[in-house]
This record gives C-alpha cells, structure tokens and sequence, in this order.
RNA sequence: GGGUAGAUGGCGGAGUGGACAAUCGCAUCAGACUGUAAAUCUGACGCCUUCGGGCUACGGGGGUUCAAAUCCCUCUCUACCCA
C-alpha cells in the first residue's frame, strides 16, 4: 500500500465523520508535523472487546502513517462513569477496580498499536493530571460550559423525559475528557460515533484554551440494520480476549447485515476485496455464510493467530453443521453408580436447579451419548466417557 | 424545609383485597426449520417434590382480614414540584 492509499484509508475506511471537515484534516496531514492523536480507554471493564477494534484499527492507520499516536487510559474518567449511552447512572468504580482493568489494555492494544520501535506509541492515565485539579480549576473550566449546551444530549433527554435522576458529576464528564485534550495538546481525537459529544467538548475547550484546533474522527459503530448497537447485553459482543472459539462462535451469531461493516471497520482486508465480497453476496453468488465465516476466521486470527482461527474454524462447523462433538469438553469426575440425570445435570454445572433440568429433559434438549432421553425421573448408569449434552452447544464428559 | 408521586421477577412495565408464581415486551433456555449459535415459528421461563402438592416472593418491619403485591402504620430509598 503507497501512502496515498494509507491516507485514503485513514480518513475514510470505517470513518462516521470528521469535525470540522475532511478538508481541514487532510489539509493538516500535509504538513510536515506530526500529529498528536489519542482514543481514550475507559477501564470499566477487566478487557477490551471487539467494538474497541475499530477505533483501534483506526489509530493504528495512523501510526503507520508516522503520526505519534496517545492512548489514554480514563483511569480517572472511569470513576466518574460516562453518561453516554447509559439510561440509568453507571455506578462509580473503586480506584482498584479500575486499576485492575486497565492492567491488561495495553496488552491487548499492542496486538495493534506498536509500543517500541521508531515511532513507539504512548499510553498515558489521565489520573496524573486529573488528580491534581484543585475545586477551583474544575469551576474555571466549567465555566465554558453551559448547562444548555449539557443537557441538550439525547441520554440526557432521555433521562429527563423518563424522570430519571441526572447527576451533577455527570455533567463533568464531558469537561474532564475535554481536559485531556488540552493537557496532552493532541491534533486529532479517534473515537466511536457515541463519544461525538464527549469529544466535540474537548474541541470546544481546545479552542477557548489554546485557541487552536483539535480534530475529531468518530469511526462508525457496529449496529444491526435497525441502528441498534452491538452490545455486551445482547451476548453478541465477546472480549479480545476470550478463547478463539469463542470469538469465532459469536461472530458466526451475528445477522448478516453486520458482515460487511465488520470486514470493514474490524478488519484491514483490502476494501476492494470487501466490496467484491458484498457485490457477490447481493447477487447470490456467494453464501453469506462464507461471507461471515472470512469475517469471523480474520477476527479471531486478529485476536489470536490463523492458526488458531483455523482450528476454531473447523470445529464450528464440525459441531454446529455436522453435529458433532467438539474436541473439548468440560470433564468431570463422578462415582461410576447409577444416578438420576437430572443430578448428573446438576452436578456438571449443565443446569443450575432442578426445575431447569426437568424442563430442558421434557423439552427434549438432552442427550446421552447422542441418545435424547425424555424422561426426567430416568436413572442413568454412569460410566467413564460417557458424554452429556444440553442444547447444541453445552457438553459434559464424565471420568 | 414543605408538598406530591413512586419502589413488582435479569431489565422495562401491568396488576390496586380472593380467579396472582403474578398480563405483556425485551433478555434467556429448549425444540423445529436453516447457510449459522442468524431470521422465523413453537414451547418453556421462582425453588423443591414421593408429581398429589409444598415452600419462598411484589423495597424493610409491623398490623387489619378467613384471605394482601393490593388496605393501615412505620422505616428506608427515589423522582418531581414549591422554597
């Protein structure tokens, strides 16, 4: 790829929108100077999961372009919470808490981000300067801020309407995250399409402060054809971290139109070839299923190596198409005597009471052996590798 | 400080003395179907049970009643309005 391409992708591929403008972005990454650019990390999670890859991937574009490139972590802004998206106030996190989280970002980051060799990127905890803000200072830059310009948020809108409580801390969220900007003097700020009003503040502040500009790039967000964002609540959603299988599985759980933006924001396979893919799959020239499988194998390759998605790869389709057993099972130890299956269930963690064990039988999800059995009050003899299904997708195997 | 409204299952939200283990939606789980763990459809969805039933639950505590999520008292918490 020439630099030309590298630029184009830049600010462009998975791009939402550029504050003030493309133009004026472009018209900097001209100069010779490089540019300071940051995405923030809140540590409210122990991990990072897969929406934290666009604006990851976006940052990285960057540095390859030679920019110096900042990662925050809101060790600070985490304890205050970010209102954005939240319909109900986010409950504070403890300074271990959050310190604990943030231990293995950088971990994570650096599958993407180069820490070391010539252009090594920074990370940062905002804690370091935020700590240190007197009650006075925080008073002097809220004093850019209106409560108008606060409460015409749309959560915030929301909460009114719906009568929920909107504390006064909240509204110092967007003040600390726009603080940053001004201490660490970055050019350009990379972050999802919902930190738009987080980041427009820092713009704002910038430019009282510093009378200067600060850009912003919001990347888009990964959400199903109804808008609706791709969340932790739905399950979909799987951390950076989480077992090659299990990446591999939840991606494969994904509707289909979220195929092409994830190749697209979650991936850096060649966008004409993703063009190509979708162009294909619109005229039926192409399973979409294949489609899903490249995006969930180059994912999970992203997060752990191909080898591994490789593996992950066959055995989904081994288990899920061919209904087969997967090479690895939960074992557990139990007396070879005869017991009654709903106990077995119970005591291999398949089902959590007795009730759910009974129901799961008589709905005819539970297999013994590849044998579905029915009856609940039935006593199985138990012996060595025999193995327990429940559902399609929980095995046990009892030694 | 004064007033008003409210607290129900993982969440949202019905129910205002018996028919309520509690409508419904979301989430979850199972089954069917399929290119998938998608979509759609069907069913289930407090716990225990010798399958007759039993037990615990509608913010906490106390009371009225044959009977309370529903009425009364009190405590805790929350929102809104006035100051």
């Amino acid at each position: 790829m020439n630099k030309k391409e590298k630029t184009e992708q830049a600010i462009t591929r998975c791009v939402n929108k550029i504050y003030p403008s493309l133009g004026g972005l472009e018209k900097r990454m001209k100069q010779k100077k490089k540019m300071r650019i940051y995405c923030g990390y809140d540590p409210t999670g122990p991990t990072l999961h897969l929406g934290h890859l666009f604006p990851t991937l976006k940052l990285a574009d960057f540095q390859a372009l030679g920019h110096q490139i900042i990662i925050l972590i809101g060790d600070f802004t985490g304890m205050i919470g970010d209102p954005t998206d939240k319909n109900e106030t986010r409950k504070k996190l403890t300074r271990k808490e959050v310190l604990s989280n943030s231990k293995n970002y950088k971990k994570l980051i650096s599958k993407w981000i180069d820490f070391s060799g010539p252009n090594p990127a920074k990370i940062v905890y905002n804690s370091k300067w935020n700590d240190k803000l007197s009650f006075s200072d925080i008073i002097e830059l809220a004093s850019n801020f209106t409560v108008q310009q606060m409460i015409v948020r749309d959560m915030f809108q929301k909460r009114i309407k719906r009568k929920k409580p909107i504390y006064l801390h909240e509204f110092l969220y967007p003040l600390v995250q726009g603080y940053d900007s001004v201490v660490m003097d970055v050019d350009l700020e990379v972050g999802g399409n919902d930190q738009l009003f987080n980041m427009l503040c820092g713009r704002d502040l910038v430019k009282a402060l510093k009378n200067r500009e600060k850009f912003v790039l919001t990347t888009k967000l990964l959400t199903d054809s109804s808008g609706k964002k791709i969340g932790k609540t739905q399950g979909k959603m799987v951390a950076i971290d989480a077992s090659p299988e299990t990446i591999y599985g939840t991606i494969m759980s994904w509707s289909d139109d979220l195929i092409i933006p994830g190749l697209i924001g979650s991936t850096r396979i060649d966008i004409k070839e993703i063009r190509r893919i979708e162009k294909d799959m619109k005229s039926g020239k192409l399973n979409p299923i294949k489609a899903k499988a490249v995006l969930a194998k180059e994912i999970t390759a992203m997060c752990h190596n191909l080898q591994k998605a490789d593996k992950a790869e066959k055995e989904f389709f081994n288990v899920f198409q061919k209904g087969e057993i997967p090479t690895k099972i939960k074992e557990f130890k139990i007396k070879k005597d005869n017991f009654l299956l709903i106990d077995i269930l119970i005591k291999t963690g398949l089902c959590s009471s007795k009730s759910e064990g009974r129901r799961a039988i008589l709905q005819g999800g539970v297999r013994v052996d590849g044998e579905v059995k029915k009856d609940w009050k039935e006593k199985i003899r138990v012996k060595e590798g025999i193995v327990i299904r429940l559902g399609k997708r929980k095995f046990a195997k009892i030694i």
